[in-house]
DNA sequence: CTGCATAATTATGAATTCAAAACCCACACG
DNA sequence: CGTGTGGGTTTTGAATTCATAATTATGCAG
């Protein structure tokens, strides 16, 4: 996750902290987890393979204390396996893990979805209206399209207001990156994925809450089948 | 939560271990964060309140390091909060926040309901069922009724068969506990949660995915009731 | 040459030490 | 009388050191 904590407690991010704001750095073991999540979903890291603190403390230029803080908090957020006596190991997702947390997401998203159509703001909803938007540009761009898609999803956690929900939504997310096929998914997908996204906008904006949920509950069931189906790699 | 990672990975928990059990001590920062667990909940430590680790790490003859350690997992956790610089504190929920984590409770547990209803073995359907009916022997017995129920949920998420969404809910319900009504909220309302209970058991064992779901959703609506009603405390 | 016992090496777990930020309180100045 | 500055204390954050378990390597016997 995104690291804050994963099933957790009070969310600061993204205020505005008036200005001042890198005066206060965040703590070591967290700057140290954000950039072991990056190797990780990066690949640097291979999924099953052992973690050697020592020299990856080295390599971080720091001591052994911050990193095995950092580690814990990633093996509580399921990113990395702790084995007593031998070490940290980079978690391994079947694809059978994969349909659960997808199952979750869709489960726990619809439900904000829903949420959503229901109780946000005209605000909120011009909002999420310009990121669809955005969204719409940039077809050719995966990338890009890739990170404002991102971006919807957790604004719109964020609108339905549950920082318990949006917490570990983000930890789920962060999970599937382990996934291997997870960028690909949106590979042939990337229209199709483009129309869902325009219908749940629609919902959203007629405040319809039922199709919102069961749209979005569809978006995520399309990706899955998208995810999935292309993997026999995964044991 | 019992301690396994929060959101997480491999569960071996409840295995026989070979009667070869306490041989192979859990690392002793699990082992403490356990022992913060029981003392958040029996509110020797109160929410809100500053945790003196130098202190704690006295009472508990061990050094600052697994203490530290113990409470970073709380953090993920959502059981303590940390602030930079200013060290760890004891969650305090809010009611808004007892009823986000209701409202995720019921969805997951529903959708987990729904699940076993459909897809339970024989064999799992009658473990539930003797579960059930040790629960209905023990109407008199808060505490015992108390923990037969949570060991009641917490076996239906077990057979449902997603190791993230069991995780997800454990250390929902750790976070619940935080609650000063969470235990007074079945005191009237015991015999309406074993009537609940006998009805949901009903669904289950007929395979009655959707009212399965309905059922154990309704159970969660009346247990919100219960828990925010009688409270003007939190703020 | 193979298999087992034992010694050397390496890695993890935990305590201790060190550095620096936050807090507290007294005192001076406006 | 309130406000702000300074020093001393406390507490957090991080590095280092120490102890012990696990792994690997070595050597000897069969």
């Amino acid at each position: 996750m995104a690291r804050r904590p994963l099933s957790a407690p009070p969310d600061d991010s993204h205020r505005v902290e008036a200005l001042a704001a890198p005066l206060a750095s965040r703590p070591l073991y967290e700057q140290v987890a954000e950039r072991l999540r990056e190797q990780i979903f990066a690949r640097a890291l291979e999924p099953g393979s052992w973690i050697d603190e020592l020299k990856l403390a080295a390599d971080f230029g720091i001591s052994r204390t911050p990193m095995r803080e950092a580690l814990k908090v990633l093996a509580v957020e399921g990113l990395v396996t702790m084995k007593p006596r031998r070490g940290a190991y980079v978690t391994e997702m079947s694809t059978e893990d994969v349909a659960h947390v997808y199952h979750l997401l869709a489960l726990l998203e619809s439900d904000a979805a829903a949420e959503v159509a229901t109780h946000a703001s005209d605000a909120q909803r011009a909002e999420l209206t310009a990121l669809h938007e955005r969204l719409e540009r940039q077809v050719r761009q995966r990338a890009a399209f890739f990170a404002t898609n991102e971006l919807f999803h957790l604004r719109l956690l964020d609108i339905a207001g549950n920082r318990w929900r949006a917490q570990i939504v983000a930890d789920l997310r962060k999970v599937m990156k382990l996934n291997r096929h997870h960028s690909l998914l949106t590979r042939g997908r990337l229209a199709d994925s483009l129309a869902e996204h325009r219908a749940l906008m629609q919902c959203i904006n007629t405040r319809d809450a039922k199709a919102a949920r069961r749209l979005m509950s569809a978006h995520f069931g399309s990706g899955l089948a998208a995810a999935i189906a292309p993997t026999p790699t995964s044991r």
